[in-house]
DNA sequence: GTCATCATGTAAGCCGTTACATGATTGC
DNA sequence: GCAATCATGTAACGGCTTACATGATGAC
């Protein structure tokens, strides 16, 4: 009887691998989600901010309201840049500051309950190919086992689909292009799985890798 | 003008291409959907039965009900290759000794405003992998100029976003499994788009469609 | 007569979309 | 003071998922 947690959304998936880069509004979010590799997510505000509002309900992220005060020197008008810098104002717990009519930026940070959440979604086997990019682009963010459990998984999983593809007796497949996509998609997976290794490969003598996901971090909240 | 139809969903169109094929019952499409290329469309009931209900409440298809009345006079007019052996009941391993399905199994046929409706959602130009697999999939109800127009304009998706990925300045990425993923992404823009080359190629000359279009296996492992 | 499979649906709830509404900051 | 951009939300709507409910057929 494992928790059953909430379906992965995407979207979570998202949030909480950029959060551990920097602390984030939601305004640049959307920029950053937009940019990630492999066709980035293109999600609109009406669905970010609830998402946002939903991530910090479940307590895998905390908001701070910036209210109209420090702000960075540099104007920064740059492609992808980061600056946050504008954290340091927090050091309390959970502070409303829910002035209305002065709406200030609200930066959401990822708590230690996220990333938690975060190794469970990068650790989760649906087979979705769009969530797969995202778990690689986050690897990182796992321990090298982790990370190794998860290649390997998906790899099993292209290669179920190749086998069901393989075994297809070409019933009455007559039609061209349904021939040459399942060509395609087949040489599509070889090389998937070409991918796979080489990163299992490449992860093997990785014993100290990146920034692990560690949950005994303390000082957030 | 922008289309005022509805938003193309990757259900409705392989909905509508599967039913171009065989007239089909929701049970026996599902089966069919699980198993088209690319990694199937696993839809479950309830979202396949609204989704029929809807579609024949906006007329792309009809649905007779096999209770052992309702011979369907077949509106059909004929437009297009009705192929079809209409409402046959498919011998399976064992004989049909009876009319299996008194309160009625629902069999849908595409509709003339179907087709019509199938070949809008062909040539939507909507950046999704998924829905493009589908598109070529059943690329063989598009004529030769519309299939020609849809593989190009998806090529030159690709190789836009091909040009985003290059003109990345490459900013903090010191993570290896970024890099990776973004080689790798790269490489497989390269490869659809010479597979796209490839179709659209073997679609020069083809005006009866059928023994032109011979994939050579590139390089299998 | 009962079980597995075939077959069709409905209901509650989440998630995402578009469109709309508001406010804050910067540059001219 | 005005426009563009930055920034955060709400509301209406619809689709998809899970879970539930129903019923028929054929095998044993």
């Amino acid at each position: 009887m494992s928790r059953p947690s909430k379906p992965a959304s995407v979207m979570e998936l998202a949030i909480l691998g950029l959060l551990m880069d920097d602390d984030l509004h939601g305004y640049e979010l959307k920029k950053r989600l937009a940019e990630l590799p492999g066709a980035g997510i293109n999600v609109s505000f009406g669905s970010l901010y609830p998402a946002l509002a939903r991530l910090e309900r479940a307590g895998s992220v905390s908001a701070v309201r910036q209210s109209g005060a420090v702000s960075p020197a540099s104007p920064m008008t740059g492609a992808l840049s980061g600056e946050l810098a504008a954290f340091r104002s927090r050091g309390r717990t959970t502070e409303p500051t829910r002035e209305r009519g002065r709406r200030g930026k609200k930066v959401y940070r990822i708590t230690v309950p996220g990333r938690v959440r975060l190794t469970e979604l990068l650790l989760d086997d649906t087979d979705d190919d769009r969530a797969f990019n995202l778990r690689v682009a986050f690897a990182s963010h796992l321990e090298p086992e982790q990370r190794r459990t998860m290649l390997s998984t998906r790899r099993e999983q292209l290669a179920e689909r190749l086998r069901e593809l393989s075994a297809r007796p070409t019933p009455s497949k007559s039609d061209p292009f349904l021939l040459s996509l399942e060509e395609h998609d087949m040489a599509s997976l070889n090389r998937d799985i070409t991918w796979l290794d080489a990163l299992l490969d490449s992860t093997i003598d990785d014993n100290e890798q990146g920034d692990v996901l560690n949950p005994t971090t303390t000082g957030g909240t």
